[in-house]
RNA sequence: GGCGAAGUGGCCAAGUGGUAAGGCAGAGGCCUGCAAAGCCUUCACCCCCGGUUCGAAUCCGGGCUUCGCCUCCA
């Protein structure tokens, strides 16, 4: 297959480029993960469904990927909780670590190969900090220990930003009574360590009792397993800065070389226009969203939308995109049933045309995800494509000598829309016909035994009979009758079928 | 105020120089006892004003509007 290279936005050099692994053939990929106060909201799950979206491209790629996303179980935020709920933050952050884990599961977002817990990880955050001190790069004061800011000649290179300008913001804030930090000798500058208040989780340290700062933790963790450089630091876009910009100024100053090669940011998720956050309160969460939806609806509405746009988020939004991602879905299972009725006799359709095609669509789904991993785009070829398929096929019984072509062409879709992390080829189990049809079937039609598989079969035996006779309460009755227990029943070229609704 | 992103059909959305992918919704038709699925046809002067160019949704300037970051935030 004739390959292009895959070119991704970097933050901090604000363009496209040209994606180049550090180690031929490796990726090295870090992730910030929750802080671990709350459920996950969906605005947190778009970013880490983007960038599960992004590993499965490049593992496609055929690239060995290493993915390790933190989860940050101390923080003040899971203090605070923790007070309110008359609980240690421990437990807390147990709880919705493992909710975390649940709702990434349930999201189909593949495990990270590694997921540390910065409550496991003090050891490498302090020896980091203690580089930094030592350095130069950092100060103790009265067991807190700060960055200095000023200390780093490439601080405000991620974000885009000016130091000097930003002193400005700040002394409006001092003016208004906030961000009054006495003991930082630059307003600039930020904790990495914190020293131990009252009741407060804590570990021993050489500057006091205290714990971490939020920042030196991606720093430590990515360090750790990955290694600097490494080769792409993955997030939110409102990670930016302050976080982003703190971890790569702890992480260069300590160890003098590249943090991330490259730094990619995916969009806000917005709900009617404005930004969605624990902060603001407008926030959904994940699991409550999917009590009502499929996660693969939800998945797909993200993937209509490039990972770095805002993407607005509403019931509506999702019901199409339900809707969009039935119509594939539907393709592949008539696909599956036509396969399956195949016919040995005269070639109905071109294959050698169709393996063109079917080629095409994986080139230029590849084309399309290589240009900075535009899943819209890559969707519009594989929708482009299911369309080309129907119409080949459409009211038409295969023949053998179609088969091959025609099972390729299936597979092609079910393994794109796999790399885009949707299974469309969920097999219905076999057997998952309710009992209540053996009743339904003894009505209509007579049936005697008591396997709800064989009493369908003796329903659509006995609605084919009737269409033959015109009886249309009888045919309509298993239809009804069978829909009202969830099952659908349809009709095609290769005569009656039923599926299980989910 | 500083920095950044964005404005494409009813809704969503791809598209960075050669006269607009795709999805959802709508209309007409085909198939069908009905339905489902599917097929065919149809639906855009790309926010406004200037400029560059043989040619711009795409580049430049100005304007209007929206959003994000600048404080915890995916």
């Amino acid at each position: 297959m004739e390959r292009t290279m895959i070119k991704l936005y970097d933050t901090k050099l604000r363009r496209k480029v040209d994606f180049v692994p550090l180690n031929e053939g490796k990726v090295g990929m870090y992730v910030c993960g929750p802080t671990v106060y709350n459920r996950i909201h969906i605005g947190n799950a778009r970013t880490f469904i983007s960038f599960d979206t992004i590993r499965r491209y490049l593992m496609w790629r055929g690239y060995d990927v290493t993915f390790v996303q933190n989860v940050t179980d101390v923080d003040d935020k899971i203090i605070k909780r923790a007070n309110e709920e008359g609980r240690t933050a421990a437990e807390v952050a147990a709880e919705y670590t493992a909710r975390f884990i649940d709702d990434m599961h349930a999201a189909g977002v593949k495990d990270p190969d590694i997921r540390p817990k910065a409550t496991e990880e003090i050891e490498a955050m302090q020896e980091l900090i203690q580089e930094l001190i030592d350095g130069g790069h950092a100060y103790a004061v009265d067991g807190d220990v700060y960055f200095a800011v000023r200390s780093y000649d490439a601080y405000g290179q991620l974000s885009g930003r000016n130091i000097d300008e930003m002193e400005g913001g700040h002394r409006e804030l001092r003016a208004d009574g906030q961000g009054l930090e006495d003991r930082k000798r630059d307003p600039l500058d930020f904790a990495l360590w914190k020293a131990a208040k009252p009741g407060e989780p804590s570990w021993p340290s050489p500057w006091g009792e205290g714990r971490p700062g939020w920042h030196i933790e991606c720093s430590a963790m990515s360090h750790k397993y990955l290694g600097l450089p490494f080769d792409i630091h993955g997030g939110g876009s409102d990670l930016v800065f302050p976080h982003h910009e703190n971890e790569r100024a702890q992480s260069e100053a300590a160890y003098g070389c590249t943090f991330a090669n490259h730094w990619m940011h995916s969009g806000m998720l917005q709900i009617n226009q404005e930004k969605m956050s624990k902060s603001l309160g407008n926030f959904m969460l994940l699991h409550e969203v999917l009590e009502t939806t499929r996660p693969a609806a939800l998945r797909m509405l993200m993937l209509q939308t490039h990972y770095r746009s805002p993407l607005d988020f509403s019931e509506d939004r999702l019901a199409e995109a339900d809707a969009a991602l039935t119509r594939i879905e539907n393709a592949v299972k008539n696909l599956d049933w036509l396969l399956e009725t195949a016919v040995d006799g005269e070639a109905a359709l071109d294959g050698a045309a169709l393996a063109a095609r079917t080629q095409a669509a994986r080139e230029g789904f590849g084309i399309a995800m290589d240009d900075d991993f535009n899943a819209p785009a890559a969707l519009g070829e594989i929708f482009a494509f299911v369309g080309e398929v129907n119409a080949a096929v459409a009211d038409r019984t295969l023949s053998a000598s179609d088969v091959e072509a025609v099972s390729a062409a299936r597979d092609a879709i079910v393994e794109l829309m796999d790399v885009l992390g949707i299974a469309v080829a969920e097999e219905a189990a076999g057997s998952a016909y309710p009992v209540e049809v053996v009743a339904l079937a003894a009505e209509i039609a007579g049936y005697a035994g008591t396997d709800a598989a064989e009493a369908v079969d003796a329903l659509l035996v006995a609605r084919t009979a009737a269409r033959k006779e015109k009886n249309w309460a009888v045919a309509d009755g298993v239809r009804d009758g069978l829909k009202a227990l969830g099952l659908v029943v349809e009709d095609t070229p290769q005569g009656p079928r039923v599926s299980v609704v989910a």
